[in-house]
RNA sequence: GCCGCGUUGGUCAAGAGGUUAAGACGCCUCCCUUUCACGGAGGAAUCACGGGUUCGAGUCCCGUACGUGGUACCA
């Protein structure tokens, strides 16, 4: 019987969501619910130093957003609480305790300059490795140079101390990563990692091989920036007794900058024009707005499919995925092993994608909140829905529905007089004033009806219709592009319609157009 | 510096020794549309380099270059 397969997606409450961070937790519950298995948040907030409030609400916000919903979380409970590390420091003490006892780490009383000094001298003596390690231990302030009588003396006295992990040198260490095979490495080159700190919380190393063990965790899913201290993350699982439950290794590859160097990072947003965080963040210190995706007119169904493509396909020329889909199709062996560039010109395509694929009622609401916010509200969903309809095809964004149809909703402000210009004098204006005395009633109003009308008139003043058409688009939305003219017009109704043809005579006279 | 990881068009990528080296984004041309978009048809553009192994290498091995991550009492 295999075991029920249990993931965990750790972020740090440290600020916003970047792309990255949302990926991960995307593989991690592709994964656990393609297993049948448990999708675990589990905050790792052992920095108090660099706590962000609210940050944590924000991730689970995000997760909502993507339709990721973890099976156990802080804000929703489980069977292994508490799910915030910082709630569980006893327990992280009471393992470095174990290790320190079974000899697998020890106490250091180094002060961060002391640490610094001893840095410099190696550097000064042409060292290239600066290490706190098998090779200036024994040189340093710790329990393993000092008599057990100092030590605990130094401990009643309530100096300072850390715990670190003692590697033994000598010795290899493999084990295998699901993306990038065997895996080995010198235990020569590792340093004596701090497990835990001065202030009493662990670090990353301790806390996440004492709360992947405790939780049952079968699969890390993580960034490749870990995979470096993924072997002194085995020793501790070895120095703690569970190699035997030791999860399998998923090192995803990074998300990269567009232009080059280095891997996404939050500042990239700014710099090149494009969101890297899933929804806005507001950093509560600094009042400093970062843009999100979500914001910025993505669908969730989107974000998440560009996301996933981003470093993982299934093999076939499919790019758009639902949840549902992905979740049948993941496999880690199909993740690429190389970073990828992040490309926002594709990821604008796949919301466009999306727009078009989806039914509009499904973002319809979105799209009429915005609306509220340019000043405009939106009474008759079902009007609203047909507008939607005829305009999806143009718009990239959700925010794209403003500029492609706002006019529905009020006259032009202006007009592309530019494209008037020859176009225009008293045959075509006679045209329009005899068009709008044609006009049926409302039961006849409609796109087609309204075509015949106009093109009989356009033949019996003869003048060509195409002229006409653009002129006509021109005086019902300002400019020459979108939809068919008679499907608007026939949104815009009869009362409308004429109206605007009144108004823009008007202004093309006032204007003096020839 | 040291230690890892990686390298197929500008970008995302298929490819598991024998292919005219898929496909997508973006770009360009044309068609459709009396507009724009959608849609359709085409086009330009790629195996980092050098050595092996092999009858044969994008695919395997070794070097080099380049990129990238780590090198914290941050995660």
């Amino acid at each position: 019987m295999s075991k029920n397969v249990r993931v965990r997606f750790a972020p740090s409450p440290t600020g916003g969501l970047h792309l990255g961070g949302v990926r991960t937790a995307l593989y991690n519950y592709l994964f656990a619910k393609q297993q049948r298995g448990d999708f675990i948040l589990r905050i790792e907030d052992t920095d108090q130093s660099r706590f962000v409030e609210g940050a944590e609400k924000y991730i689970t916000e995000c997760l909502n957003w993507c339709e990721l919903i973890p099976d156990e979380a802080p804000h929703i409970g489980g069977t292994h609480e508490p799910y915030r590390q910082s709630q569980r420091k006893e327990i992280y003490h009471q393992y470095a305790m174990q290790l320190v006892d079974s000899g697998h780490a020890y106490y250091a009383f180094d002060t961060p300059e002391e640490i610094e000094h001893m840095r410099g001298k190696l550097k000064s003596e042409g060292k290239s490795n600066l290490q706190y390690d098998h090779h200036t231990r024994m040189l340093m302030n710790n329990s393993l140079s000092r008599l057990p009588e100092e030590t605990s003396k130094a401990i009643d006295q309530g100096i300072p101390y850390v715990i670190r992990l003692k590697i033994d040198p000598d010795a290899f260490i493999y084990f295998k990563d699901m993306i990038r095979g065997e895996m080995t490495f010198d235990t020569n080159n590792l340093d004596d990692k701090v497990l835990l700190k001065a202030d009493g919380m662990p670090t990353y190393h301790l806390a996440v091989v004492v709360d992947d063990y405790l939780m049952k965790i079968t699969h890390v899913f993580r960034g490749e920036e870990w995979l470096p201290s993924a072997p002194a993350h085995v020793m501790i699982w070895k120095y703690l007794g569970w190699e035997n439950a030791m999860p399998q290794w998923v090192h995803l590859p990074l998300i990269l900058k567009p232009d080059g160097n280095g891997k996404l990072s939050k500042r990239d947003g700014d710099r090149l024009g494009f969101p890297v965080f899933a929804m806005n963040w507001k950093d509560p210190k600094t009042s400093e707005l970062m843009k999100g995706f979500k914001e910025l007119g993505f669908l969730p169904e989107a974000f998440i499919n560009m996301l996933a493509m981003l470093g993982w396909n299934d093999g076939t020329e499919q790019e758009i995925f639902n949840l549902e889909e992905l979740i049948q199709k993941f496999s880690i062996e199909r993740i690429h092993k190389a970073g990828a560039k992040f490309d926002f010109e594709k990821a604008k395509w796949f919301n466009h994608e999306w727009i078009k694929k989806l039914p509009v009622s499904h973002y319809s609401s979105r799209v009429a909140g915005m609306f509220t916010e340019m000043g405009i509200t939106i009474n008759d969903t079902e009007k609203f829905n047909k507008i939607l309809e005829l305009v999806k095809d143009r718009c990239t964004l959700l925010t794209g529905f403003w500029d492609n149809a706002h006019y529905f909703y009020k006259p032009p402000a202006e007009f592309d007089t530019a494209s008037l210009t020859g176009k225009w004098n008293d045959d075509k204006k006679d045209f329009f004033e005899s068009f709008i005395t044609l006009l049926p009633g409302e039961a006849g109003w409609n796109s087609s009806s309204l075509e015949n009308i106009f093109k009989t008139l356009a033949a019996e003043k003869k003048i060509k219709a195409g002229e006409l058409l653009m002129i006509f688009r021109i005086i019902l939305v300002g400019s020459k592009t979108g939809p068919g003219v008679f499907a608007i017009a026939e949104i815009l109704g009869k009362e409308e319609t004429i109206k605007r043809i009144n108004l823009a005579i008007a202004q093309f006279v006032a204007l003096n157009i020839k």
